[in-house]
DNA sequence: TATGAATGAGCTTTCATTCAT
DNA sequence: AATGAATGAAAGCTCATTCAT
């Protein structure tokens, strides 16, 4: 049960940042769901407690919208990224680990995982144009890299790989999942998204990986 | 003095499947470079020898000139697939072969990649209402089943799995590399589809279905 | 009485050339009484027998039918121009006819002199962007050019004088008569419009010439 | 470590006329180079040290802040009106003189000049709704009328003209000079600016009203 | 006296589509 | 089978202005 506690909430927006952020949320789900050019502005404005004019107001254009949408979601998956915490595991539960975290944040962050699609449509122009995106840092690549260093030294991990092509191994099946489940679902008739096949595939994902690295 | 030796090379096409063929050619790389809605039935029509009248003409809006270029896009794939023949290959080198053929399709079908991730963003809502499309068949995937049950036979392969997970596999990897490749290589700094990594990726592919299938 | 010979003339316009001309006529009336940025498109449009929509149809945006305005206008003065022949006159008759005449054209083309004036306060970005206003000829100066040969061979002139500063003598009189005349009204309360003093700075016009060019 | 020694000169404006002032400043160059509704008061904010609520603070709204902007100009205009004195030269050299300076006032005042041109666009309507500039007394013809009867008197003068005549035939000259020297140049390839030929014009509008007045 | 945030109204422009032949 | 002209609806965006402190 919420109550507004201040004028502020009902209203008139006086709370700048909070506006800003209402309108990131739903220009994601919008952007998302229609890409870019099928989103709509107007839409945006429908579902925010401000106006259209607003939106203009803080961003200026939709182009500029998109990329703020952009440079939030990448910061909370960066910011996601520097909670990893495997050191104290041993090398296979640890990439297991971080194969099982990385597949549980695709789930959870669907329509970032569409927006990088979108993204990919129109090659990344936004992306190489965003100062803020252009020094995002991966933290996940430095962890794998220091997994794979344990593994190698302990003898458990045989096959030398790059951290940055294993990021890539469970990046791709994690992202398939979760962007490819429309097509793929209409095709083969399996729902990769279901409830009874989540666990298989969290398995399956950190199952590819750790037999990757332990044959040769 | 030119004397045009057939009527279709004239300015006036005669030849309607060879029209309705040119329209589909470029709309697919514009929907494909565009996404669905920042496609311009104008464009198409500017690099078409025909006008934007014929487009309507033949596809009747640029809702179902999109289903039409969807649906050549996934014959075309299926008809590739069913090219395949690795009976005579031992289950290792067929299932290798298999992920090769299927990498290098995906390489040489960009347009298409980039198609199918637009459709996923829009729920894959077309390929659902396609009578087409709805029965499309996929031999890759009866292809992986021979595989497995030759391999489990000869107990080269001792990991149980499902012939749609082994192809979902070798899909994520090839679909990854070829539709994220701009943001990829925007935050990484790497081509994915550079030719000198080229028969690195190759070669993983094989690595990873062939490492997961052999362990347990 | 206007009989609507044709259904193209009732309705919808079927003759490209006419609609064009229309919005040309509503478009320089405009422009001239609000300036570029205070015509309105849809003003224009409403005055027209065709949409907005036509508008943007036959002259892509704002800026491009204004410069087509401007570029019939010029082109209709410097067509006047090509009809002066006072080669058969006497050189002090001849240069007051042509006084006379651009006296006449100032006054019954008042929207053109206003378009003038609004094309001088944006610096004539857009004739010198022109193509077609880039080389437009000045027919009127060549005619001068004329006068004053035969008014020194004759010796009735006695002033050297550069035809285009005997042009522009003649001009800035007849174009000030007609753009100045609000500002001028207001603060002096004479209109110089009026038809109780046309005839009295027509001959002025003349006279400031022909003395200018007879004395030393 | 710096301190302002006045409280006029730290961020924040505590001279409300220097305010006002400079805010006039910008909003005339601006309303000059844009015309009315062109001008646009973000911008006219943005050059001041002040904000846009203080310009709708001091003025109201646009428009008075441009009738304000119109006031000052032609009250500076008059000013400088009442400084001639040519009382003690003869007629022929205080007519030259008062020539020049009008010629020197309008190469000085081009802001002014652009803007008298865009309040004819606007039909001066803002001058004949001011107060202030409806009571605008104009020294400059009582100084012709001086000189004129003075001239006629001493027979210098033999042609019969109204003082208000000869102030337009001085005044049509200077300002299209100025107001219409982008187009002029645009299509005839001269600068009327230049200083090369300043001396050149001055000289002649002197020579103009001369030879005007001296024949018959 | 001063101001950052907010906004209604309206502007230019775009786009898929249809008309009429 | 083919087409140039025309268009309704709606999109993105702008601008002068006001709110609330």
């Amino acid at each position: 049960m919420t109550v507004p506690s201040t004028a502020a909430e009902t209203r008139r927006q006086r709370d700048p940042e909070r506006t800003r952020q209402e309108i990131l949320d739903v220009a994601l789900a919008e952007f998302a769901r229609n890409g870019y050019s099928g989103a709509r502005v107007d839409e945006i404005a429908a579902r925010t407690r401000t106006t259209k004019r607003m939106i203009y107001y803080y961003f200026t254009n939709k182009e500029q919208l998109y990329v703020a949408v952009l440079e939030r979601a990448y910061s909370t998956a960066r910011d996601a990224e520097r909670q990893l915490d495997v050191d104290h595991l041993e090398p296979v539960p640890a990439i297991r680990t971080l194969a099982g975290l990385t597949f549980d944040h695709h789930e959870s962050h669907q329509d970032f995982i569409s927006l990088v699609a979108i993204e990919n449509v129109h090659r990344a122009e936004h992306i190489v144009r965003s100062a803020a995106l252009a020094q995002l840092n991966t933290p996940a690549v430095s962890v794998i890299a220091s997994i794979l260093e344990r593994g190698y030294a302990a003898g458990v991990f045989r096959r030398r790989a790059e951290p940055i092509d294993v990021h890539m191994i469970i990046s791709s099946f994690c992202f398939f999942r979760v962007a490819n489940r429309h097509t793929f679902g209409a095709i083969f008739g399996v729902d990769l998204l279901g409830s009874a096949t989540r666990e298989h595939y969290r398995r399956m994902i950190g199952d590819i990986v750790v037999s990757y690295l332990s044959t040769t």
